[in-house]
DNA sequence: TTGACTAACTTGTATATACAAGTTAGTCTA
DNA sequence: TAGACTAACTTGTATATACAAGTTAGTCAA
């Protein structure tokens, strides 16, 4: 909320969440949000670029910027965002229960996954995540404990990324995320409520910290009928 | 190929696909690259927040611009791509057949799906897609016909998209999508090869034209065990 | 009426400048 | 030696200006 045209984007994005601004209206032209946010046009430009990239509007050149419809989504596995920020919007409803957690001499497909040397130890911890009282999702997370010395149980009933972020002062920068279908193994059918289900939708990520080194590889199986993924995606 | 950012967005780009630059490697600075390309520096930061966005880079304030691993795709669902513009890498593997192809009266489910008034027609199409030998891809297309007046099955059966932007000048703009997993109907079992598949993957989109008007609907399902999406995201 | 043209808008690109903020390496001091 | 400091880099933000390119509405002439 430091940047100028931050708050400018979040300015728009909040008139159009909240229905001031709807689908099909036209925004006032660059030089007028400029005059009345006392900006530059360059700083407008940027804060539209952000509404464009997250799908709030579309411009168009030489007419102007026309709002689109943001549906409020429910359950997004979009972006990257943490399942403690995903339980802040559901309430109550959501618990954490953790299955293992150790430290481990990883195997030569976990070194590979994360990039590291034979002497170089990882964190495990897998965790099933409760909603509304149904086991729904199995999440397997290795951490590279030279980024992440010190970890606890209770850290991870609670939040990783948060410790991370807030007390670590480790900065997560970006994640390359794969989604596959794949059968259901005895793990999945043992942790999760997987009955008369066949398949299981897997995420898998590598999370990189801002200096762009990977300290995290984490596969996230999914009930398929629990599972949505919602993209915005612009042609070229 | 005429913008001066999207000129160097290239340059640097192809230089990290073909193996110049690899994993690791530092970028040049944003006034080094200015100085060699003849640029701005705001031209040149164009282009690196392209690169950043497209996940070819990282950038690190006060240190640069550091250059990641980019695995090629062997077959993306991400972006905003046609089959045709698939098939084209994949070489003479996929056929499409076309299955249904008439002019209908749009039940109200689809009319609301496009926006439209009970008097408008819809374009229907159903198209399977065969890799390999093997029927993976079932696509059913709704085109509103205010915006495409014409349409044969011979241009169903090498690419409606082509058509839409070469032919009628049509320029799409940006689609929504959401990813879901569903049980196969009858009709999934009836034209795509799915023994011993009980799950199939629904890709739903709705695609718009450049000026935000929406004019197609289509519904792509899947076979799990071919299907693989690739996401790139940021934190915030 | 029709069509060509134009004027006045819109957004897109490119440049230059200034300063803020983060990183790094070396230097100086206690 | 250890730590504080600084200078010289890096990228990030904000501004101003100029012109290109696309859209629209109105005017004027055939």
């Amino acid at each position: 909320m430091k940047n100028k045209f931050m708050k400018i984007y979040e300015n728009i994005s909040k008139q159009i969440l909240d229905g001031r601004l709807i689908a099909g209206d036209m925004l006032p032209s660059e030089n007028e949000l400029a005059e009345s946010h006392s900006a530059s046009r360059e700083t407008i430009r940027k804060a539209l670029k952000m509404l464009s990239e997250d799908g709030y509007i579309h411009k168009v050149q030489g007419k102007g910027s026309i709002v689109l419809e943001m549906k409020r989504l429910d359950f997004p596995v979009s972006g990257l965002v943490s399942f403690k920020e995903l339980t802040q919007k559901m309430g109550e409803r959501a618990k954490t229960y953790v299955e293992t957690f150790e430290k481990i001499n990883p195997s030569p497909a976990l070194q590979e996954a994360l990039k590291q040397t034979e002497d170089e130890l990882v964190w495990k911890v897998i965790r099933v995540r409760e909603i509304d009282g149904e086991r729904i999702i199995l999440d397997k997370d290795f951490l590279a404990e030279k980024y992440v010395p010190l970890l606890t149980i209770d850290i991870c009933r609670k939040s990783i990324y948060e410790y991370l972020e807030e007390d670590l002062g480790l900065s997560i920068g970006f994640a390359k995320k794969e989604i596959t279908i794949e059968e259901p193994t005895k793990e999945d059918r043992k942790l999760l409520d997987l009955e008369g289900f066949h398949s299981i939708v897997v995420v898998k990520s590598h999370v990189y910290l801002d200096n762009a080194s990977l300290f995290q590889f984490t596969e996230s199986r999914h009930r398929p009928d629990k599972f949505r993924f919602v993209d915005f995606a612009r042609r070229k």
